[in-house]
DNA sequence: TTTAAATATTTTACTATTAAAACAAACACA
DNA sequence: TGTGTTTGTTTTAATAGTAAAATATTTAAA
């Protein structure tokens, strides 16, 4: 123990990554919040929905069903949900992958594509306008830090 | 339109601002992951609920249920649920409001108290493990950037 | 080649989440 | 005093999320 008196300031450095974290938290559901509304309200869509979609766009070829779950970092279960309903809706496709009868590749079909560029950029105008009040250096800095946290996460586990 | 050229680069802050969004998700995602599973392994209890107590901890006197899904961000009938189980576990109790039979006020009990107290101890340790790269000034930076965010999306809105 | 282990996906059971509807009680006011 | 509106909470129906079990197939090993 280095500070054996009262209870001047036990951890600081605790307390206060402590702080950084409901920050952060403050406004990732904030800003997740508005996002979902307007997904529902303007496409009738949802958050886990058009990141199944925006993941399969960034992969043309398609993604097996547990790569799309490694991607998205969410269970395998999860996503058979998500992609059951977008198939039901003619979004994507699940195809059978040739020499391997257990697996399934899931790829956006062409509606799926287009709905997709299309929501995308209105997507972007939404994020940009949240984020209107950061300064592009300011962004950048900000950015190298949560790079940094994101490698030493990365490397944990 | 101020760029008529080809496409150099249609609107650089609003790309920039998406990939700063994209880092926070990121990163917001990966240590809920993590502290989810903590929380799972170590204590047999999940976020909503540490969340629930948290609220209530904070708020001694106790909470009225609108008054808990509007601290938490979370609608009425989801808080209803989460409530239900700690009550079921004896963690929290409801509790009639004098002169308002609508109304119930959502208290810790002396357990959900205690249990509360040592599970925060320890998830404070978990977030500063994992916010350890960060040093002291760093995270002051970037608290102050996230104030800002934090504050222009409470006047939105 | 049979068997055992590993891999890919789905299913199951449960908690969490929302929006919207349903209820019950309080309030406003004619 | 009714009666219509607002407020506080729960219920309902749907999607999302997890861990764990189940299934089917492939790979490895004996």
């Amino acid at each position: 123990m280095t500070t054996p008196l009262k209870k001047p300031e036990q951890r600081p450095a605790s307390k206060q990554r402590l702080r950084f974290w409901l920050r952060l938290l403050k406004l990732q559901r904030h800003m997740e919040a508005v996002i979902r509304e307007k997904l529902r309200a303007e496409f009738g869509t949802t958050l886990p929905r058009f990141d199944v979609m925006a993941a399969l766009h960034q992969h043309e070829r398609g993604l097996r069903m547990s790569a799309l779950s490694s991607v998205l970092k969410v269970s395998n279960g999860n996503v058979t949900g998500i992609v059951d309903r977008l198939v039901l809706d003619g979004y994507v496709v699940r195809v059978p992958v040739k020499g391997d009868r257990r697996a399934m590749v899931v790829r956006l079909t062409q509606k799926g594509r287009d709905d997709f560029i299309h929501m995308a950029s209105v997507h972007e105008g939404w994020v940009s306008d949240l984020l209107g009040e950061l300064s592009p250096d300011e962004a950048e800095a900000m950015m190298a830090g949560m790079d940094r946290l994101n490698q030493s996460l990365g490397e944990q586990t």
